[in-house]
DNA sequence: GTCTATACTCCGATAGAC
DNA sequence: GTCTATCGGAGTATAGAC
């Protein structure tokens, strides 16, 4: 049961990195398997329904560490416009750490693959519901109307990742930092 | 010459639009040949680089059209709030319209080949950097502050970008709309 | 449960007839 | 210049030995 798990604990690892760096049709079954060092008929062992499968539960992994990254990164200032910047600079600073995942990787999979599997669209939907709705607490909490801090949220969370593929664009984290610069003036009432 | 180019325009048109709905690597020259009705031969005899010139050159066709849409957007109103949420209306109301380009593809196509293709991802940044020239200008023209305009031109490409992607995820233009009617909120002085 | 060998399809690209 | 036939390789997936 340890190796069982061991054995598809890292092919999911291996699989969730290859996916947010090179997206999903770039990535081939039979890299992840090279990297990660597993035969083939292991990885249809542990992930019968094969690519998809790996794509979903991918999402769900990245869902996990970057819902913690917002959390930990906003319940440490009370100013929602003081912690959404220090958040975007965080992740301005980790944009080179291939280790650190962003929020980029959901939407671009969801581009690529949109019509060709519904069910990886709804997994990366409720992911960024969830990134959203931890935006929309804070501002409400900071006293934002409730209205209007909803449209915020997903705004927010859309302003990320449109900045995410800027820096991609670029191959440098200025556009975020850009954005971090920007987030007051945008953000005050 | 005329059909030289005809058999040539035809085909880097159906492939814009491909690239554009389904991204670089979900979209295959064969698919492309299909639905131009061009053969195999005639396409690597327009294109002698094969797929990645045909992505670049369909790029520099977006832009294009892009561009344009910005300015005609732009220049309609005197204030640059106001011309910048109507011109954000209109990429929500073309949402669901196969014909129209916005600027997603930019960014998902140079995701998806940021490791396997410097020429398109250059070809990318100067589409991109074209535009939030257009936005800076009417931000500049309205009355803000240079330094200021000059990131927010950028991050408001981004945000765009990162709406029309999570407009993506959930099959509809709300997002979009949500972007509109926060931009007076944000760009307020 | 783990692993190998292989099936089958489709990819981008090329050669060469016309 | 246009088109067809085909190449070599990579893609996902499966069958079956152990």
């Amino acid at each position: 049961m340890s190796s069982k798990n061991d054995s598809r604990q890292n092919i999911l690892s291996v699989a969730t990195r290859l996916f947010h760096l090179q997206g999903y049709h770039a990535t081939g079954l039979n890299q992840i398997l090279k990297e990660s060092g597993a035969p083939k008929g292991s990885l249809y062992y542990h992930f019968p329904n094969g690519k998809e499968q790996l794509a979903i539960e991918a999402v769900k992994r990245m869902d996990a560490l970057i819902k913690n990254d917002i959390v930990s990164s906003l319940e440490k200032y009370e100013s929602a416009i003081e912690a959404i910047q220090i958040h975007i600079q965080k992740i301005a600073a980790d944009f080179t750490n291939d280790e650190k995942l962003e929020c980029v990787p959901i939407g671009i999979l969801v581009a690529e693959t949109a019509q060709i599997s519904e069910s990886i669209r709804e997994t990366c939907k409720a992911a960024v519901e969830g990134w959203e709705e931890l935006y929309c607490s804070k501002l409400i909490g900071d006293g934002f109307e409730p209205d209007l801090a909803k449209k915020l949220g997903v705004t927010i969370n859309s302003m990320i990742e449109g900045a995410v593929t800027r820096s991609l664009i670029n191959k440098d984290s200025q556009p975020l930092q850009q954005l971090a610069e920007c987030i007051p003036v945008l953000l005050k009432r």
